[in-house]
DNA sequence: TCATATAAAGATATTAATATCCTTTTATCC
DNA sequence: GGATAAAAGGATATTAATATCTTTATATGA
């Protein structure tokens, strides 16, 4: 469903959420990878373009790091649309550039509705409130 | 969300089984491809696959082609496990290998009503109610 | 029986996703 | 100011998905 470049982001964002609600402290690279179990050299990579998306901040040299701008509410779906674009929760399912209500493919009126509940939910899911399960040890960052 | 493989499989059940309604005649790549405009090459390697898998019939020869065995119903479920394999429907959204109720990823929780009701349309939308629609102009194979 | 049209199978090519490695820039601490 | 530790950036490697090409097997019909 997502690319894993996208599970990783999903994991990252939601572990620094976590991570900053007990300490305001930058997290590195290193504290990342070892918490969600992501090769490190391409954990960086994904850091990187979550940082250029500005939907997470940087700090660079020796107590550098990464950090939430607290003031922006982030979704999944922001997430989403970031690493892997926008065509997962747009697009069409048989990858008609046009899928339209008027020139639909073969499933889009049959999913329509599914693919909706599901949008809307990655829309409204924010990255808080998931961390906040995870403190609560309902959910876990790897196996 | 799907491969482009299971695009096009999902393309190719659905067109064979709208064809057939109107004519018994064994369906050719030719035009199977031209049909829902996929790469005639790569199509055949689709076909090889869902013969393989039992999803399709096929003769060879001069009269040769494709055609469906109308006894057994098959859903969109089982075509994209053929092509897929079934993570996309089973699968931890995040990666984990067992991602159960009681070990959950970040996601688990948050989506899985939604990922249920997906699941369970792919699993009872089969193909022939699919090709009647396009049967009455209410959707399209290609653009 | 032989030419032809078809699917099956195998080999290869191309492109995109995943992943690593090395160098550069920047901030901190001594 | 120099050593150090961090992120950023660029280059490369590996693997998987997409796609094509060529050969083989099989059935038909003249």
């Amino acid at each position: 469903m997502f690319s894993k470049s996208c599970e990783y982001a999903i994991k990252i964002m939601t572990f620094i959420a976590f991570r900053q609600a007990k300490s305001k402290e930058h997290i590195g690279l290193d504290a990342i990878s070892e918490a969600i179990d992501s090769p490190k050299a391409f954990t960086a990579k994904i850091l990187q373009q979550l940082t250029k998306a500005d939907l997470l901040k940087s700090v660079r040299g020796r107590t550098g790091g990464f950090y939430l701008d607290q003031n922006r509410v982030i979704v999944i779906a922001d997430i989403v649309r970031t690493i892997d674009g926008s065509k997962i929760l747009e697009g069409c399912l048989l990858g008609f550039g046009e899928c339209q209500d008027e020139n639909p493919c073969v499933l889009h009126h049959q999913i329509k509705k599914e693919r909706k509940s599901l949008k809307n939910k990655l829309n409204s899911t924010d990255i808080y409130t998931v961390a906040k399960r995870v403190n609560r040890k309902k959910a876990y960052f790897k196996e």
